[in-house]
DNA sequence: CCCGAATTTGACCAAATGGTCAACATTCCC
DNA sequence: GGGAATGTTGACCATTTGGTCAAATTCGGG
């Protein structure tokens, strides 16, 4: 198959911008409430121009969020099967609870997505992602054989490791508005109580 | 003041049909992807006969959000001061997780809502429902000084619990695409999970 | 059965929006 | 420096959508 990236420096900046205002737009008013003057007001172009690079609104949406997706798995992925298994999952936790905290513009477009049943990944959820968390549940149900962590779901293990660190971005409203303190300071006090939380249930008795 | 409720018999089933109706398409639409004609063709109206009934699509949404934020909040309400700490906990958690069960679109409206920052309902939330927060997390707190639970941030354990079970119903698509088999079997081994998480964290130390 | 109030709707409107196109400007490379 | 390829845009279009209105229909009680 030919190359298919971009050729030109000019248009490589401007595929950048487009994507980058894309992120923001979609993000905070879902597909449908984003409008492609917002976006390429965002990206310092005018509309005609926008659609010189994409062919339509959902390319652009489209093309963000596979784009996206890749990275926002590398987390999992760096799970690493002959670390310490507590540490390991630990580890997971915080930099998943990072990329809520310097990430929220993404967490919020994937959230948007699934929310509305997933029509644009949902293949990708139910082949690549479906694999890897597949095989990370291995890995988990391998550590609990040991006797290495506490015998839990590993299914279900993973997906409260989702979303009690992705809460902090996709209702990051409600948790400002319950705490009071704007911004990030909330981040430090999720870490330590969700380190808590995890280590306690993945412990394995031996008392 | 007057009273303001419906009066005829004919008005009141409307308005209900109309909630109804609104509920459906605003839980999988959003507020700006949901259409009047849609929400008209789910009620068996005409658009402008909606229009009779509330003066604006904005006054629906409102109208829908502020009269399920009522019920909503029930589970967390009816935390009991003088119950056993841990069940009253676990209780409220299975609680939670069932609401999410058998009534998917209430959550995912809120969700979609919280997601774009809370427009309609900031002050509901800075007012009683963190009025509401407040005062158990001080429940809590006096739980954990009286040694019943363990001491863990109050605010943090609510929303773990909050996340944990909503997110059986607004990632719904990506909980079934990654388990496989479709409709509610997962949420007895996430109520079995979830149980041995919170049971977990919330004993105190005393081996 | 009849009248006024309540309800319903077809026709319509203005604004917003995704997208097109021909013309104009710029860049690249020989 | 010039011509082809690349990049940019103002003007425009069709459709969708929230909302209006006057006319028509139904309802409820005396």
């Amino acid at each position: 198959m030919t190359t298919d990236v971009p050729q030109t420096r000019i248009q490589r900046k401007n595929r950048e911008a487009i994507y980058g205002a894309a992120l923001e737009v979609f993000s905070t008013e879902g597909f449908r409430g984003a409008t492609l003057d917002q976006i390429a007001a965002a990206a310092g172009l005018s509309k005609p121009n926008l659609l010189y690079y994409f062919p339509s609104k959902e390319a652009i949406y489209t093309g963000l969020l596979s784009g996206l997706l890749e990275t926002w798995l590398d987390p999992l992925r760096d799970i690493d099967p002959t670390g310490e298994p507590i540490e390991e999952m630990l580890g997971y936790l915080c930099r998943k609870l990072e990329m809520s905290r310097d990430f929220p513009r993404e967490s919020r477009l994937f959230a948007n997505e699934i929310l509305r049943g997933a029509p644009h990944i949902l293949d990708q959820i139910e082949g690549p992602l479906r694999t890897l968390v597949d095989e990370k549940s291995a890995l988990l149900r391998g550590w609990a054989a040991a006797g290495r962590i506490a015998p839990l779901d590993p299914h279900h293990l993973i997906f409260s490791i989702w979303s009690t660190t992705q809460h902090y971005a996709d209702f990051g409203a409600q948790v400002s508005g319950i705490l009071g303190s704007e911004g990030e300071a909330h981040f430090k006090d999720a870490e330590d109580f969700l380190t808590i939380l995890f280590r306690s249930a993945l412990t394995p008795v031996n008392n």
